[in-house]
RNA sequence: GGAGAGAUGCCGGAGUGGUUGAACGGGCUCGCCUGGAAAGCUAGUGUGCCCGAAAGGGUACCGGGGGUUCGAAUCCCUCUCUCUCCGCCA
């Protein structure tokens, strides 16, 4: 959520950043409610200041023994004028929450106005491989190779489901291992949340109220308070809400792994055969709770592992920065890292790399004490993939393939799988 | 699923309607003491909001929400969570 301080501060610039993802942005009446909602607190203060020391008064003259009828009727009065205050208050607050809850976080400077198509491409890394024989896809090779089986898949779970078995496992469980080993080497904790999750969770990570439908819920329409999550961000968020963290013990570097549960309603495309696009997928995710000075190293952190770990598997990919309206709400910047599937003609993403600055911390309260002013700040929250395994492992099978029809395990996977081809 | 108990500050733990933001103990910080430390002693030690240039002042908060009352940490309702016992169970 944006702090209201800040569009007090300053209205114009925080209207002008969030012009590059919204249509209209119109402060105005934002700022008299809020002008209004102050001149009731101090309303309000001062009946309850009057009410104290007349409840004071009273129980001195009970004490000796006076007669407090009237003064009871007095403050009896001041009760009613503040229920009066406090109810205007409350909905002006109210008001006031509603508004600031749906405002997506403001852009940094960086990212560029506008949806998708303004996205820039900032990096490229390998090239995309040539092949002098006729190529297959990654589903017809996951199939011919016995390592992910969609139609059983599918008669278990329903569609957009699979069933990663043998080497296909194998696979899916070195990748994931390989990352977790990555992270350990590189003084991260680990992490394992529970994947069902209640509400305010979901608030607080910035899902709800805005994308209530996107995840799987657990109760009853009319009553939904558990859901499963659609990516460990969401636990990670909410770890240390409503904490105080000391300033010495930041940044404070996490990572878990969890399956990812997602509806991905909507029809199915060709593109988006096979693992591209499941209601089910693995991640490994990193998470930092930063100070707002620590908060773009930690960013270029967290993005320098994700490269890595892409490079070490040698394959071709690219960086994007997206545009301000393709950054989920919570986010202020977002780096999308995209492997390249030959069958498909395009890159897919398998990592995506944001910092929520303040936004999430002021939703969950997670806040640090400053070492030199003593006073508590909200941190910032930082998080990326590292890495999602549903796209790589496509892009494993159609970049590594070999004119007989087998594929080359990546070198760092070797010791996972116990061998160097896929046969 | 059934029965009962409970939720108070950084921690332990008092407090069952009237100067209680909260006894007492521990921890921590500052200072004194010391060659240095320990012990001992002194003082201090929550957060949000509002007013104020500041000093300071006001207000709210004893799991969350609501109610009773002139007045609630204390009484009532409700929700959430924790613990104990029974049942069921991978």
């Amino acid at each position: 959520m944006i702090d209201i301080k800040q569009i007090i501060a300053n209205p114009e610039a925080v209207r002008t950043a969030l012009l590059k993802r919204l249509e209209s942005v119109d402060f105005t009446e934002l700022l008299q409610w809020e002008s209004e909602r102050k001149s009731l607190v101090v309303a309000m203060e001062n009946k309850r200041n009057e009410r104290n020391k007349g409840t004071a008064e009273i129980s001195r003259m009970m004490k000796e023994k006076q007669d407090a009828t009237t003064a009871r009727e007095t403050v009896k009065q001041i009760g009613k004028d503040i229920a009066d205050l406090k109810n205007k208050h409350d909905d002006l607050a109210t008001r006031i929450h509603d508004l600031l809850v749906n405002l997506p976080n403001i852009p940094e400077d960086i990212v560029p106005a506008g949806g998708k198509e303004n996205n820039v491409v900032i990096e490229t890394f390998g090239e995309k491989p040539g092949f002098d024989f006729k190529t297959k896809d990654h589903v017809d090779l996951a199939t011919d190779l016995k390592l992910v089986d969609y139609a059983r898949g599918t008669k278990m779970g329903g569609t957009r489901k699979w069933v990663y078995y043998g080497d296909g496992a194998l696979l899916e469980w070195g990748l994931i291992n390989y990352f977790i080993n990555h992270h350990i080497k590189n003084g991260y904790a680990f992490m394992l949340p529970p994947h069902i999750l209640n509400a305010e969770s979901g608030y607080v990570a910035g899902q709800f109220p805005k994308f209530k439908e996107d995840v799987f819920h657990l109760d009853a329409e009319e009553d939904a308070t558990h859901f499963l999550l659609p990516t460990s961000e969401t636990a990670i968020a909410n770890f240390y809400r409503d904490d105080v963290l000391r300033e010495a013990e930041l940044p404070k570097k996490i990572f878990s792994y969890t399956p990812c549960y997602r509806k991905e309603a909507g029809g199915y495309r060709t593109s988006e055969r096979g693992t591209i696009r499941g209601n089910q997928f693995n991640k490994v995710e990193i998470f930092h709770l930063t100070t707002p000075e620590q908060s773009e190293v930690s960013f270029q952190e967290i993005l320098a592992t994700a490269k890595q770990l892409l490079r070490n598997l040698g394959l071709h990919f690219r960086v994007s920065r997206l545009a301000a309206d393709d950054c989920s709400a919570s986010m202020a910047k977002t780096y999308d890292l995209e492997v390249w599937i030959p069958s498909i003609n395009d890159y897919k993403e398998v990592s995506s790399v944001s910092t929520a600055h303040t936004y999430q911390a002021i939703r969950g309260n997670i806040r640090y004490k400053d070492a030199a002013t003593k006073k508590n700040k909200y941190v910032h929250t930082l998080n990326g993939s590292a890495l999602a395994t549903s796209r790589l492992f496509p892009a494993i099978l159609e970049q590594f393939q070999q004119a007989d029809g087998r594929v080359k395990v990546p070198e760092v996977l070797v010791p996972f799988l116990g061998k160097e081809y896929f046969e």
